[in-house]
DNA sequence: TCTGGGGTCCTCTGCCCT
DNA sequence: TCTGAGGGCAGAGGACCC
């Protein structure tokens, strides 16, 4: 497909066409716009994506909602008193990912070399693309028009010679966002060359990407609140305050100089299940099988993707919401939900579960490609005694991915997990933002 | 106000081996 | 044989991101 026509956006610098150029694309309220682009009713609405039960957070809000205090990752029970009005949805994760597709083949258009940090957000590497469409600004225009007139949302791009600065750049283009100085020009912001410092210097801390709660407190006791205070102060001491990598890799953004370069492909590292429960929970035969629940979720992505692992984590918060792990190496890959659950099993047995737990989890890290690694895995029993070691095969993991491909998800699944009834097999997924409270939607 | 889920990366500590 | 240093690795926790 051919792209749109460049429409140059008035008011920005223009580019050298000799520069590396990175633009950061990131959509306007992302989960609440397909929402409301599927649902015309819930247009001009007040409307919160996320978790709708006691312990469930707001994974994405309408601008209306925020207009009320709302923002993302705030629990449920807070946005709903701060805007009592608005529309709750638990959401679509499969209708977010398909529109997430769509977007990266526009971008497919004007680039090859993309990465995706997220559903909503990707970072473009569109230096090789200069010569073909223009500037970095025309091109950033165009995607944005490209993604407005095609899809129907709306979405923010920054513009720069470096990553970070490239995605600061898009959180300034945001509706709502820009000062007399630094007006925003129709949903895209572009950093030329030779303003980085002066766009970067007074912005807070915070808006460094790796600046979190911990780290800015522990900045601002050495008087440092801004970009520009960092960028003042000896490597060294920020190096002193928050650790050698995190010290050295700030200073260096803080004086505008960023060498990571945009990856089309990133392997994963590990894949993980976990879930937050209504209630505090502390019976450890229904946790047990929890945990052959979630290792069988995350068995299943481990297949589909052609991976095996050798590190299982679980992970349990009490709770008072302290968060412990606990994990063990095995010698060989494993990819077996029966195998992962006996060595989370294990795991469990050893931790007191007295004082009642919130959220329980499953991971697998040490990832290879299937048939590309340690040959082996090593099996537990229940009762933790190691079982001599076998050949990772198909088998009967491979026979239960097939029926799944062909009849769904709760066609076929561990015995331990069918409930009560018999007739349908408890499966992951539920309650992406936290546990729901119920028909997934309420208010209005 | 009371904190989800799925990730990555870093630091610290302890153990084992040389 | 004992001891200490140093490297590598595993395990645990913390911070951060979207």
């Amino acid at each position: 497909m051919t792209p749109e026509p460049p429409r140059p956006v008035p008011g920005s610098p223009p580019a050298p066409v000799d520069a590396r150029w990175i633009l950061h694309v990131d959509m306007d309220a992302f989960f609440a716009s397909v929402e409301a682009l599927d649902d015309p009713a819930l247009r001009g609405r007040p409307l919160i994506v996320g978790g709708t039960g006691p312990r469930g957070v707001v994974a994405s809000c309408s601008y209306e909602a925020r207009a009320y205090g709302v923002r993302s990752a705030m629990p449920a029970a807070v946005a709903r008193r701060l805007c009592p009005g608005a529309v709750f949805v638990a959401g679509h994760h499969a209708r977010y990912a398909e529109v997430s597709r769509q977007m990266h083949e526009v971008f497919a258009r004007f680039t090859p070399v993309v990465e995706g940090i997220s559903l909503d957000e990707a970072f473009l590497d569109v230096t090789g693309a200069l010569r073909i469409f223009g500037p970095a600004v025309v091109i950033a225009g165009a995607i944005r028009a490209a993604i407005g007139d095609e899809l129907g949302l709306s979405c923010s791009v920054g513009g720069a010679t470096v990553k970070f600065l490239a995605k600061l750049a898009s959180e300034a283009a945001k509706p709502g966002v820009g000062t007399a100085a630094a007006p925003v020009t129709a949903g895209v912001r572009i950093i030329a060359p030779g303003e980085e410092l002066a766009f970067l210097h007074p912005h807070p801390i915070e808006a460094l990407w790796g600046v979190g709660p911990a780290t800015a407190q522990r900045l601002k006791q050495l008087g440092i609140s801004t970009i520009g205070d960092l960028a003042r102060v000896d490597p060294v001491v920020i190096e002193g305050a928050v650790g050698k990598a995190a010290g050295g890799h700030l200073a260096r953004l803080a004086r505008g100089v960023d060498d990571r370069s945009v990856e089309a492909h990133r392997d994963v590292k590990s894949i993980s299940h976990e879930e937050t429960y209504p209630i505090d929970r502390r019976d450890r035969d229904g946790l047990r099988t929890e945990v052959l629940r979630m290792s069988d979720a995350v068995a299943a992505r481990m297949r589909k993707a052609g991976l095996v692992g050798r590190t299982v984590t679980l992970k349990i918060r009490y709770g008072d919401f302290s968060t412990h792990t606990r994990s063990v190496t095995s010698t060989g890959g494993l990819d077996d939900a029966a195998v992962i659950a006996r060595h989370a099993g294990a795991l469990l047995a050893d931790l007191d579960l007295s004082g009642g737990i919130r959220l329980l989890g499953v991971a697998v890290s040490n990832l290879f490609p299937t048939g590309r690694g340690p040959g082996e895995q090593l099996s537990l029993d229940l009762d933790g005694a190691p079982a001599p070691a076998r050949p990772v095969r198909p088998g009967a993991s491979a026979a239960v991915d097939a029926v799944r491909a062909r009849f769904g998800d709760d066609a076929v699944g561990p015995a331990a997990l069918l409930d009560p009834s018999g007739l349908s097999i408890k499966r992951p997924g539920a309650g992406q933002w936290g546990p729901n409270g119920g028909d997934g939607e309420s208010g209005g």
